[in-house]
RNA sequence: GCGCUCAUAGCUCAACAGGAUAGAGCAACGGACUUCUAAUCCGUAGGUUGGAGGUUCGAGUCCUCCUGAGCGCGCCA
């Protein structure tokens, strides 16, 4: 409907300027629900985006195009000040509405994404541990948005880049072999910069139970080399477990080291320095990442000849690239901000075309325990699992809780109070209000009530009833909008308003009266309504919609 | 010191690419269970959107400065 009418008043404003000779050209503009239902069910602000160029009154402008509104569907369209266009729907734009989300879920998603690829990266946590609450926000959060892409149009894929290179993961094959020396009866000391956690030595426990003291007599390389892998594999199988639970699935898990091992790290630096964006210097090779506004440049690779991980960095994106990937959305902890300006001027640099880098920086999770904050040190070993959230207060309330709240603000998880919030969290007001339609559903039929889904929606002539369908009518937009902005918080809010207006009419209305079979029909369907709706929001979300509670 | 991100009701947060009267939840206060599930509903109160300028028909939203907070500034990841 919003691009019937958008359509419309582009004709109409065409027609005017000319006819008026006017030079101008038609603004970007607005078409959406007002807030204030006074306003009509939808308002366009063409004329007071036009009045400048046609240096004219906004209000007169805006009754130009009212007058030569003609639609079918369009009941009323006057202009009110300061220059609004407020349109009135026939109703049975309503009707025909409620109908199809029964029907099915394309009232819900948009093709704003016009099938472009888009690749979401997240978690990518070093698998050196479990997760913790942290990284739980991330899944959350890069999950809900690869499904609202989906919803979007956009054709998505996601990723995990698993960090299986570098120092931090020879560091734990050290820990592990030291506490395997350990286990085996060694006195030897424990590294200073080793992973402390009690889970270093469990996996130094099991490679005992394997292998026995076998490692004891080999080199010292070697050994590390073997626990390095089995330690790896333990803990990422770990955490795609803990993922599994939380309903976070990626279609790759995409091996840093792979890089190295196909040649692909060198093959991009040789094509930046190609490029001329790579030069030696102090032994050393940097990348020139001044030229693309960052502070100073960067080193690809060290003294010691070793790469740094901004290297391998670089190589994954153009791999991306490769792939066909246009946007790379990366998902990252707020602690990493320093590090986008390098690595978006380096993908840049590589002539890329029509690719698009973006990253969400998600703020960082402070857990709030008997009133103080918990240290979230993967390496002192001090942190909170998501494993042991999960368990504590289910996944449907920890992922509608990580999602309540934007990206971009901090957000402090107090613990106590998510437990003992379990029985009021507004997880269970949205779910409730599903569980509710089921519940009138199974009264129905036990009052006998033959009903049929979208029959007689005529009967449909409370304000509220329209209320709800407006509302039904915005999902759609609401999930643009969350797209757009890479925000899923958008869709808990909007959720929480469909519930709202349905708990209010069904506190205040009766759904089922069997002596009057048509109306109940038709307000079962409304129900049916928001009751899809309801699960498609919560499906975005990867919270549950039980028919029961 | 430089940079990034923020600052909205007592608290936690919304506010769609600048739109019409800045909204929810919690907490507070007052009401509603003989009812289709009260995990609910109805109502009251709560604001100079950190401060000062600017841009324009219009600013919580954009620009500049100030104040305050968090984070980053390594040949770590």
């Amino acid at each position: 409907m919003k691009a019937v009418i958008k359509s419309l008043i582009d004709k109409a404003v065409e027609e005017i300027l000319k006819e008026g000779g006017f030079e101008a050209e038609l603004p970007e503009y607005t078409v959406e629900v007002p807030n204030n239902k006074d306003h009509g069910d939808f308002a366009a602000n063409t004329a007071l985006k036009l009045s400048k160029a046609m240096r004219k009154n906004p209000f007169d402008i805006a009754s130009d195009i009212a007058a030569k509104m003609k639609h079918p569907l369009i009941e009323k369209c006057e202009p009110v000040r300061p220059g609004f266009i407020n349109f009135s729907i026939s109703k049975t734009f309503y009707t025909d509405l409620l109908r199809d989300c029964i029907a099915s879920d394309a009232p819900f998603k948009s093709e704003v994404g016009g099938n472009r690829k888009v690749m979401v990266e997240f978690v990518s946590a070093n698998p050196t541990g479990p997760l913790h609450i942290g990284h739980g926000r991330n899944a959350a959060y890069g999950d809900s948005l690869a499904r609202i892409l989906k919803a979007a149009g956009f054709d998505v894929s996601t990723e995990y880049y698993v960090n299986d290179a570098g120092k931090q993961m020879s560091n734990l094959g050290k820990s592990i072999y030291v506490r395997y020396l350990q286990v085996c009866g060694r006195d030897v000391e424990f590294p200073e910069d080793g992973y402390k956690g009690g889970y270093i030595t469990d996996i130094a426990k099991e490679l005992q139970k394997i292998h026995g003291d076998k490692l004891l007599s080999m080199d010292e390389a070697e050994a590390q080399k073997i626990a390095f892998e089995y330690g790896l594999e333990d803990i990422r199988s770990g955490i795609e477990a803990d993922l599994r639970e939380f309903r976070v699935s990626f279609q790759r898990w995409f091996s840093e080291k792979s890089l190295y091992e196909s040649g692909e790290v060198e093959e991009c630096l040789a094509e930046l320095r190609s490029l001329g964006h790579v030069y030696d210097s102090e032994g050393a090779v940097w990348f020139a990442s001044t030229k693309f506004g960052d502070d100073k440049d960067r080193v690809v690779k060290r003294q010691n000849g070793e790469y740094t991980y901004f290297a391998s960095d670089i190589a994954y994106h153009r791999n991306k690239y490769r792939r066909g990937i246009r946007t790379s959305i990366d998902v990252w902890g707020a602690d990493h901000h320093g590090y986008v300006k390098r690595l978006s001027s380096a993908v840049h640099s590589l002539g890329v075309e029509d690719f698009e880098f973006n990253v969400s920086l998600i703020q960082m999770v402070n857990l709030i325990k008997d009133g103080e904050r918990a240290s979230m040190s993967t390496r002192a070993g001090e942190f909170i699992t998501l494993k042991w959230l999960i368990d504590e207060i289910g996944v449907d309330a920890a992922r509608f809780f990580y999602l309540m709240r934007d990206f971009e603000a901090q957000f402090d998880f107090d613990i106590d109070l998510a437990k003992k919030r379990t029985s009021d969290n507004p997880v269970y007001y949205v779910q409730y209000a599903h569980a509710r339609v089921y519940g009138l559903y199974a009264k129905a039929e036990e009052q006998g009530l033959k009903w049929e889904k979208g029959a007689n929606l005529n009967l449909l002539e409370l304000d509220e009833e329209k209320e709800i369908i407006r509302k039904l009518y915005e999902m759609k937009g609401i999930v643009e909008t969350a797209a757009f902005h890479h925000q899923p918080h958008r869709i808990i809010y909007y959720l929480q308003e469909l519930a709202s207006a349905f708990h209010s009419y069904y506190y205040n209305n009766v759904i089922i009266n069997p002596e009057n079979p048509e109306l109940s029909g038709a307000r079962l369907s409304l129900c049916a309504g928001v009751a899809a709706a309801v699960r498609f929001g919560l499906d975005l979300l990867g919270v549950s919609a039980p028919e029961r509670m």
